[in-house]
RNA sequence: GCCACCUUAGCUCAGUUGGUUAGAGCAGCUGUUUUGUAAACAGCAGGUCCCCAGUUCGAAUCUGGGAGGUGGCUCCA
């Protein structure tokens, strides 16, 4: 993760996490120290407090690290034997633990001391602190917990996080950056904009889509199904509920059920809302006996899913615990998967490139790790198999893409669709998966050449992801500023009088007659206040009406980056049109 | 779920050391105005100060508990 920083940076902002520490240290004798990297942007350090500290303590912190820098002239280090270790560290528990580490892995251990400070470190300081930081370049930005190596059994500890650069002007810069990408994020936009509301009433991670947000949503669907049938999918609609031998016998209950809701109980049976469709897609495939000429069979549908994901990890319409997804199933013979999965990827490419994505977003291949045998079911055979044919097509396809251990879902490997947020923060906009497991479990079955009886592979995957992040990607990527064809409003109407209010109306039923998303703006306002509205909310295109137009039987367009024609209405409407349906910009 | 922070009108925000009837702008409504490219003028209406307890003569303000949100951790489409 930080290896794409510069060496010198990384020591500069390490540097900063020790100095930080002997801060803290002096502030609160009875914190103990853990751990503290460099990252991107800046450090952060782990202490385990016995009271709290709260962000007032941060002003205080950083002052004084202010005022020990001038005093930290250079690093000495030694190396030091396991005893000598675990004496200095004798009142530190999570420093003995890393000790024992350090030595079972057969590494030397080395303290690094600067100023009074002295921690267990293996190096990669500036050598000259006092003179190579820049006192006004680093900044405590704030507190989170975390939990001690990552694991949520271990106690949490308070993560002080700080931001590190090498100039003043750097880290200024940072910070004007990331107010600038706040005022991109979906859940500002999504309000201002009226696109998506969350109520708490209804619940939380429960958004809803308002009347402007549903016209996008369909025109994503619409978008999402022509892509699909292009690429020979079928499209089928199942119900979000199912019934308990269902999950029972995919794994999902052994493997998911803690992400799941609830089960209803209805006089006896249990259901429950499905958080994944492809226990209904198999069945759906199950239904009749199949040809080895059939295959293969895509079966695709946005699907409704529940999944109660922890309060703390919901965020506007990126994480929720209800969304569609544009999922589909994919049922091949063995033979044909790479060529199938290459095909998926291609698919995923013309979508990426649709939305204008392409650039944002980056691919990673999520394989399992071995040594994790309670999320990934057993079998090395498959999983090997699976990963390498991945691999392969990937390969074979050129497509970009970094490599990641312990990523992968249950039953399979991932190819994951990686994009960032506004807060720089990343994640999976959608996957595509190669699955033996789920037709082993569910016996599936097709007729070979021979007459035998074969299983095919099964691939899950997504088109455009779930509706709900894939809006907020949109939201933010485009800044609200959406493409036309997505825009929920495409044309704002604005007369300039009374007098030019029936013109206006004849102008907006004509337009709204071809399909074009159309709002009339007969408010009895100044035309100034008018075009202010209409920018304000982003739409593409405005029409004023006034005299001339009316004489001249025109229209003055303008479209929302300033260019302005006057044209007549038949060809306004060519215009529009060929831009709507050719999904462009 | 855990850690930190936030929550006042539909929205954005004021609100002094606890002290009359909690304010403003925008949006909304009514009227006047009939407007030529980013905010006409006037009036009206709009509040369980997130909720529940407690302290106090008195709580938007202090304390405790809870809810929701945001940023992290864990998790993940």
């Amino acid at each position: 993760m930080n290896t794409h920083i510069p060496k010198h940076l990384e020591h500069l902002r390490h540097t900063l996490s020790h100095l930080m520490a002997a801060a803290v240290l002096e502030i609160r004798p009875d914190a103990l120290p853990t751990l503290g990297p460099a990252i991107e942007n800046g450090f952060y350090y782990d202490f385990d407090f016995p009271t709290p500290i709260t962000d007032t303590d941060l002003l205080e912190i950083e002052k004084l690290m202010k005022k020990l820098l001038p005093t930290w002239k250079e690093f000495t280090h030694r190396e030091v034997t396991k005893e000598e270790a675990l004496e200095q560290f004798k009142e530190n528990p999570y420093k003995q633990e890393l000790i024992e580490e350090i030595v079972s892995r057969g590494e030397k251990l080395t303290l690094y001391t600067c100023g009074k400070f002295t921690d267990l470190c293996r190096g990669g300081h500036v050598e000259h602190p006092n003179k190579d930081i820049d006192p006004n370049a680093f900044k405590l930005s704030h507190i989170a917990g975390a939990y001690w190596r990552g694991n949520e059994k271990n106690k949490m500890l308070s993560r002080v996080y700080g931001l590190a650069f090498e100039s003043k002007k750097d880290l200024d810069e940072y910070i004007k950056q990331t107010e600038e990408a706040k005022k991109r994020d979906h859940k500002k936009l999504g309000k201002e904009l009226d696109l998506f509301f969350i109520d708490e009433k209804v619940g939380k991670g429960l958004p809803m889509w308002t009347p402007k947000g549903t016209a996008l949503k369909f025109e994503l669907e619409n978008f999402t199904r022509d892509l699909e049938r292009k690429y020979g999918y079928e499209h089928v609609s199942t119900p979000y509920l199912g019934g308990e031998e269902l999950y029972r016998t995919s794994g999902h209950l052994d493997h998911y059920s803690k992400n799941m809701y609830a089960p209803i109980d209805m006089d006896g049976d249990l259901f429950y809302l499905r958080p994944m469709a492809c226990p209904h897609h198999i069945r759906m495939f199950q239904r009749k006996s199949w040809s080895y000429k059939d295959l293969p069979v895509r079966y695709a549908e946005i699907a409704d899913y529940n999944r109660y994901e922890q309060s703390g990890e919901l965020m506007g319409m990126i994480r929720v615990r209800k969304f569609q997804l544009t999922d589909a199933h994919v049922f091949v013979a063995p033979e044909g998967l790479k060529e199938e999965f290459k095909d998926v990827c291609r698919m995923i490419i013309e979508g990426l490139n649709g939305l204008g994505f392409s650039n944002i977003v980056s691919y990673r291949f999520s394989k399992r790790d071995p040594k994790n045998t309670e999320k990934y079911f057993q079998n090395d055979e498959l999983w090997n198999t699976a990963e390498s044919l991945m691999q392969e097509a990937l390969d074979e396809l050129e497509l970009p893409y970094v490599t990641a251990e312990d990523e992968a879902a249950f039953y399979g490997p991932k190819l994951d669709v990686q994009a960032k947020n506004v807060n720089g923060k990343e994640d999976t906009l959608f996957t595509a998966q190669i699955d033996f497991l789920l037709p082993e479990k569910f016996n599936i079955e097709y007729t070979s050449t021979d007459g035998t009886k074969k299983r095919p592979v099964m691939i899950h995957r997504s088109t455009i992801g779930a509706l709900e992040r894939t809006f907020a990607f949109l939201i933010e990527h485009y800044a609200g500023e959406f493409p036309t064809w997505l825009s929920p409003v495409q044309v704002s109407v604005l007369p300039i009088s009374d007098k030019h209010l029936s013109y206006a109306q004849e102008i907006y039923s004509t337009l709204k007659k071809h399909n074009i998303r159309t709002e009339l703006d007969d408010s009895n306002e100044t035309l100034g206040k008018k075009v202010r509205a209409w920018k304000i909310s982003k739409t593409p295109y405005s029409i004023v009406l006034g005299d001339n137009e009316m004489k001249e039987k025109t229209l003055a367009v303008e479209h929302r980056s300033g260019i302005k024609e006057s044209v007549s209405l038949s060809v306004f409407i060519e215009k529009i049109s060929k831009e709507i349906s050719n999904r462009t910009y």
